[in-house]
RNA sequence: GGUCGGGUGGCCGAGAGGCGAGGCUCAGGACUGCAAAUCCUGCUACACGGGUUCAAAUCCCGUCCCGACCUCCA
């Protein structure tokens, strides 16, 4: 069996996976700042660091998960404003959209979820540590400056060097020794959250919380930081300077996810809401969004379309219906297993592309298989389809979606009187059949497509599927 | 200006010196009372111009085009 390769961001080289400690995983994800709801581009770092955490564990290891809420920014603090309602209301609305939208896909939830103003404590901490040794000021007027220029590393992960980059807005900021340096802590403006500390009231920089966050849940050094691609500068850089400032060793490697695209550009706010994840949920089902999602290799950009989205559907659903009428015909659900080939996909840096590609494989053989009547094959490529689903968080049968599912093999009291009741009806059916009654016959499939009942004549006798909206 | 990533068939989307990834759509066929589903066959693509090589989508040089980041974006 193959090992696991991974991608780092900082050598720019696919390297093999030796973790800090033998059998474990611990992985630093940055999750959302919630002030708005999330859009697909969101919700797809968290549903590729969930395949990543879902593989790491079908491979043995323990993982530790952390994602972390930044609950207090900028932009958080000018929507409570715009929406007349108190920062840490709007903090708190917006964290719950992320955590539907991150259940409605099945994304597991992590092993903790830290919030940035449960750590001001570990914050406060980090600062004294980083003033002591002199890789950080208190200019005194309430902000705390990080030097950049004393650490030799800066920038190392997103290749630029310091006196290139473009002059910041605050570059003029009569505070900071250099226009380079930036906030960890900021003071208390009138109006503002704040909360005290030896150098004044005030706030945490953008990137502080994940420093002293990562070090709280993981230590001075862990497994994998993930993110979106933006935030490799500054975020991640200064998230480096910071704990690296600090003694910690931090991130042994870095992953960055690309983006979700329209017309080859990186999605924003001003497109609306038509890409938040709770109205794409009206066009496609979770599960489905989640697959086109994982469809692409998670450093290539997705273009999205809404055709592309319904396409992925469709062909979700064909692997779908393979697997339960694969379960009518041997009579219980496929046991997941693992193929040689997909295994090798996922372990080379989670190749998504090529592993979607011997799912297509085993359903062709399934598929041959049970027109052969051979149930051992179809056994074979059920379980390696089931296999290979549950790894990208979108089997059927998982409980978080059984609730959306069709089909007749699904238990419950409504189903089965549903199902007695078009048994009713296809029995009917067969005895216009028989009598050569199409015109009847037809009527009978034609009237329960109507009501969303899709019926299909196979070699076992007929079967019947819950049709999604557009299908009818 | 600096850094990084791209341009692949009707569409989506891999690959990275030689064997047509895969999916969707479309066309034809098998099966079917008809559908549906399924299977089979077909559609031989890599921005442009040079070069290296027995062999280039892949390497080199040049050109064009697109995108991301450059201090509070996933």
């Amino acid at each position: 069996m193959s090992s696991l390769s991974l991608y780092d961001t900082l050598s720019r080289t696919v390297q093999p996976f030796v973790p800090l400690k033998k059998g474990e995983a611990s992985i630093y994800l940055c999750g959302a700042t919630v002030q708005a709801p999330p859009h697909i581009g969101h919700i797809r770092s968290g549903v590729n660091f969930d395949i990543l955490r879902r593989w790491l564990e079908k491979s043995g290891f323990n993982v530790t998960f952390i994602r972390n809420v930044t609950d207090i920014d900028d932009k958080i603090l000018q929507k409570a404003v715009l929406e007349k309602s108190p920062w840490w209301a709007v903090a708190m609305k917006y964290e719950r959209a992320f955590t539907d939208a991150y259940a409605s896909l099945n994304v597991l939830p992590p092993t903790y979820e830290p919030r940035a103003t449960g750590h001001i404590t570990q914050m406060i901490e980090l600062m004294e540590k980083l003033i002591e040794n002199g890789s950080a000021y208190a200019p005194g007027n309430g902000d705390v400056y990080l030097e950049v220029r004393k650490l030799s590393s800066y920038l190392t992960l997103s290749g630029q060097k310091i006196d290139d980059l473009l002059p910041s807005d605050d570059a003029t900021e009569t505070f900071k020794k250099d226009p380079k340096d930036f906030a960890l802590w900021k003071g208390a403006k009138p109006g503002e959250p704040s909360w005290p500390t030896p150098w004044g009231d005030g706030r945490p920089g953008w990137h502080l919380e994940c420093s002293a966050m990562a070090h709280a849940y993981l230590g001075e050094s862990f497994d994998i930081h993930g993110g979106g691609l933006d935030l490799i500068f500054p975020h991640h850089e200064n998230e480096i300077a910071q704990s690296q400032s600090a003694g910690w060793g931090f991130a042994k490697r870095w992953m960055h996810n690309a983006w979700v695209t329209t017309s080859g550009e990186k999605m924003s706010k001003s497109l609306g809401n038509s890409l938040q994840v709770t109205e794409l949920l009206k066009l496609v089902r979770g599960i489905e969004l989640r697959w086109y999602l994982g469809s692409a290799h998670y450093r290539s950009m997705l273009e999205f379309s809404q055709s592309a989205l319904e396409e992925s559907a469709t062909a979700f659903r064909r692997i779908e219906s393979f697997l339960y009428r694969a379960e009518e015909i041997l009579g219980q659900a496929p046991t997941p297993t693992l193929s040689h080939d997909f295994v090798s996909a996922m372990n080379d840096d989670l190749a998504l592309p090529q592993a979607l590609a011997t799912i297509s494989q085993s359903l062709r053989t399934g598929n041959t298989a049970i027109t052969a009547g051979d149930k051992k094959a179809l056994a074979v490529s059920a379980n390696e389809v089931r296999g290979a689903l549950e790894v990208l968080g979108c089997d059927p049968y998982d409980v978080t979606f059984a609730q959306s599912n069709g089909g007749k093999s699904r238990s419950g009291d409504l189903t089965s009187a549903l199902d007695g009741t078009i048994q009713l009806a296809l029995a009917q059916r067969a005895s216009a059949r028989d009598r050569k009654d199409f015109a009847a016959s037809d009527a009978i499939r034609d009237g329960l497509l109507a009501l969303g009942i899709a019926i299909e004549d196979t070699p076992q006798g007929p079967r019947w599927s819950i049709t999604s909206k557009e299908e009818r």
